[in-house]
DNA sequence: CGGCTTCTTGATCAAGGTCAACCTTTGTGG
DNA sequence: CCACAAAGGTTGACCTTGATCAAGAAGCCG
């Protein structure tokens, strides 16, 4: 179902940098379809050459990264109002797989005329850049996560990351949430095993930080989660560049 | 010493883009004036909330986050021609600290005015959201690296990529370089303890994939390291906005 | 310049953490 | 009702860690 910017729910959210001028009707005129995936469809092949722009309308996708033996890194989930193949109309490929795990909806960009940002709109080019600086800490985050966290105080990060992003987005209220993601998901998520995983999720029950099962997270204490997995809130919740 | 960016050797290399019309001129109107630290001095702490950002012009630095046990991952290894606090201009605030490692140089550059580079010179806010975007790229392989990868594997991923950098950078040539990192540093780089690192670097020399000791890297069977390790080569060499 | 301290390397070892493989149970959709 | 996918748990084997130590290098100070 095709959604005309000017009425996009997303942009009702604090989230979203407020587009000025005649920003909405340029986004509206790059905007040249809305396609419909499937849950656990194929959304974007590594080194693709295609020329598109995505921005995610609704449901939730993974960016991945494979290793020859078989292993996935997940990147990244995604979700509403995230930009998919930006790399496409500035470097010509782009490096991640995407994958949906819910039924998806997509806007599509054309890529060719998305470079016209930086010549027409400098204030959305630097909300762009503040975007880009955003998620660049999100990636360092992760890597301390990675490299310097244990499996269980990795698993809360993520479901207080994600909690906190849907919160923002202001698609969930509350502190229990529906979380479509497998084991497999999440391992390939936080670098451990899918047993791990399991190991994990009862040490969250044990500790009674949080209850995840059933394609449902329940966080039961927030602040002694936060403080174990050293989670610290997001920054910049209204700077980021909705396109 | 002060270097003008006129004769700044670092534009010779194909790494970098070259500056077409004013951008030089614009360039050097911002570079406010050039410091220089002595060894495993702080550049900059966490949060702090100073207008500056800088170029490193000469010497190695890293980028890392603090756990409170006192834990510290390194988020990437900054050389010449990097960009450092590019944060501070646009979201107010720099969330990683930067140390140098050998002595260095850096060009400062006056953040009030770099926003002007999204008003008056979109080809450089174009380059710059490349950049970006390549750096991306190049924290997605760290991730997975960290999370799906052995240590030894991690450790010649982590020689290949600083000697391709180097490479690019036109700072050496053939497959001998000066790496001036300790245990710790390495350590605190691929996310493994110390010890693990000398365990490491012995598997590099007993499968004669690269000798590293006393500050030098001899990178000694590119192609077999560069298989074992899962490396692949850096891409669009020659995007990158040096500013 | 010599002597002192601190840091780094490189090794060893036991303890603990993590993984792959396997199995059973549960739930879902055809 | 069956086939399949996923959840959830168990096991032994393996890997990684953290602690410790000695030797050497580097830096500092009087």
């Amino acid at each position: 179902m095709y959604v005309d910017c000017r009425n996009c729910p997303l942009r009702q959210t604090s989230l979203f940098r407020p587009l000025e001028g005649d920003e909405l009707e340029f986004v509206r005129s790059i905007k040249s379809d809305q396609i419909e995936y499937s849950a656990r469809a194929d959304v974007l092949r590594t080194d693709s050459e295609q020329q598109l722009v995505f921005t995610l309308f609704s449901g939730w996708a993974i960016r991945y990264l494979r290793v020859d033996n078989g292993a996935r890194q997940i990147l990244d989930v995604l979700l509403p109002g995230d930009l998919i193949a930006l790399q496409s109309p500035l470097t010509g490929r782009v490096r991640h797989s995407v994958q949906s795990i819910t039924p998806v909806s997509l806007c599509v960009l054309d890529a060719t005329r998305f470079k016209a940002i930086f010549d027409d709109y400098p204030e959305l080019s630097e909300a762009l850049v503040a975007t880009l600086l955003f998620e660049e800490h999100r990636a360092d985050t992760r890597l301390l996560l990675l490299g310097r966290l244990r499996p269980t105080q990795r698993l809360a990060y993520l479901v207080l990351e994600l909690h906190e992003r849907l919160a923002r987005r202001g698609l969930i209220e509350g502190d229990r949430f529906s979380l479509p993601l497998t084991y497999e998901h999440m391992a390939d998520l936080i670098g451990v095993s899918r047993s791990q995983i399991g190991v994990s999720l009862s040490e969250l029950r044990e500790r009674r930080w949080a209850d995840v099962a059933n394609g449902q997270a329940n966080i039961l204490d927030r602040k002694a989660m936060a403080t174990g997995a050293r989670y610290n809130a997001l920054p910049d919740p209204s700077v980021r560049a909705l396109i």
